[in-house]
DNA sequence: AAGTAAAACTAACGATGTTAGTTTTATTAT
DNA sequence: ATAATAAAACTAACATCGTTAGTTTTACTT
């Protein structure tokens, strides 16, 4: 039954489906295939293996966390761009966890597409810091320590580690991005000595 | 052959030293019940589930991580014992990457005992910030800043996610640290209003 | 209507964690 | 010293996983 409006563009997404509704752990090709009418083996006529379509859904979560970014920032400076980009981060960690997962999950030694998605990450937040009066190199660190702060939020959040104390973690992600403001301010003052 | 000798810790110690020299992706049960001599199915003899031995795992990589900052901070305070402590995690990190990541595993969601291990990864930090004039909500916050900007670099450099640029990590790891010195001693102001 | 290529199928392989039931060993009690 | 017991090994098997090989079916092209 070589059934007609299959495409791999449809398998991935139902694949990003199937990961955000039930998790990522749950997720098998057997499962994918069963919800797509198919046997298993049939979904390597649309796929290479299933690193493959990790990388593709990573692609996605890239572009997906990129887009919620660059919408949060647009006509904000500074200060004002910094906390929005972070809520925006946050946000989609938390609401999209088994998407944010898949990212890093990306096998970033390999080659040339993964070099593009590198700077999609990147990008949002080197745009908020080119607000700032700041060199290339000290740019370069900041946004290191932007998405250090972030991930680490996330990640820790998500894997239940900051649940001892009652207060908000939302709160506690405020007060690293206040203090990631301290240092940008501070680094301007250093570039313009 | 009811070999004697084969003690849980033995195959606890076995597992992190596979782990550890062959990472934690190639690691099974029957690799370790191989190196131990018996077959797979007899571990049970010892151990109620893999999830189980991976939590024995977990609290020694938390015990370890616990240690080497203990000893990094003795006789220091303040910032001083922060950057110590930062240094002593960071390395931790980059030279055991295999055990760190079982940290993360570890379901927290669970009682008792992971209770414990979470004071233990908190006990270091907290003692650092209780050199400073912070009140109790502020210390909640400033450790978990803390543990996202340690997490956030050593779990991103680990995957591959700092290549892009031609510029140290240790040293955007250094000066995140001195934005969260910035931001400690900047909330010991607030404190004291 | 015949040929071709895409896309489905079945069957199987090796690896994983795990369970049930059996046999061996070492220690304890008689 | 011998018999009983409990611990710890064994074999065999199950379901699940990603994946490959080879076959059959479908849909489009000539």
């Amino acid at each position: 039954m070589a059934r007609q409006g299959l495409t791999r563009a449809y398998i991935i997404q139902t694949a990003i489906d199937m990961i955000e509704s039930e998790g990522l752990h749950s997720f098998s090709l057997r499962e994918l295939a069963g919800r797509l009418h198919i046997k298993a083996a049939s979904l390597y006529n649309h796929i290479q293996s299933s690193d493959e379509l990790y990388t593709e859904i990573g692609y996605y979560a890239i572009s997906e966390l990129k887009k919620v970014q660059l919408s949060a920032i647009a006509g904000k400076v500074r200060s004002e761009a910094v906390e929005a980009l972070a809520d925006a981060y946050y946000r989609f960690g938390k609401q999209r966890p088994e998407i944010y997962k898949v990212i890093l999950s990306l096998p970033m030694v390999k080659n040339d597409a993964i070099h593009k998605a590198g700077f999609d990450i990147v990008e949002p937040i080197m745009t908020v810091l080119g607000g700032y009066r700041l060199t290339e190199e000290q740019k370069m660190h900041l946004q290191r320590v932007f998405r250090s702060i972030m991930h680490g939020f996330i990640s820790q959040e998500e894997a239940g580690c900051f649940r001892q104390y009652p207060v908000g973690v939302g709160d506690s992600c405020r007060m690293a991005v206040r203090g990631f403001i301290l240092l940008i301010e501070n680094s301007e003052k250093e570039a313009e000595i």
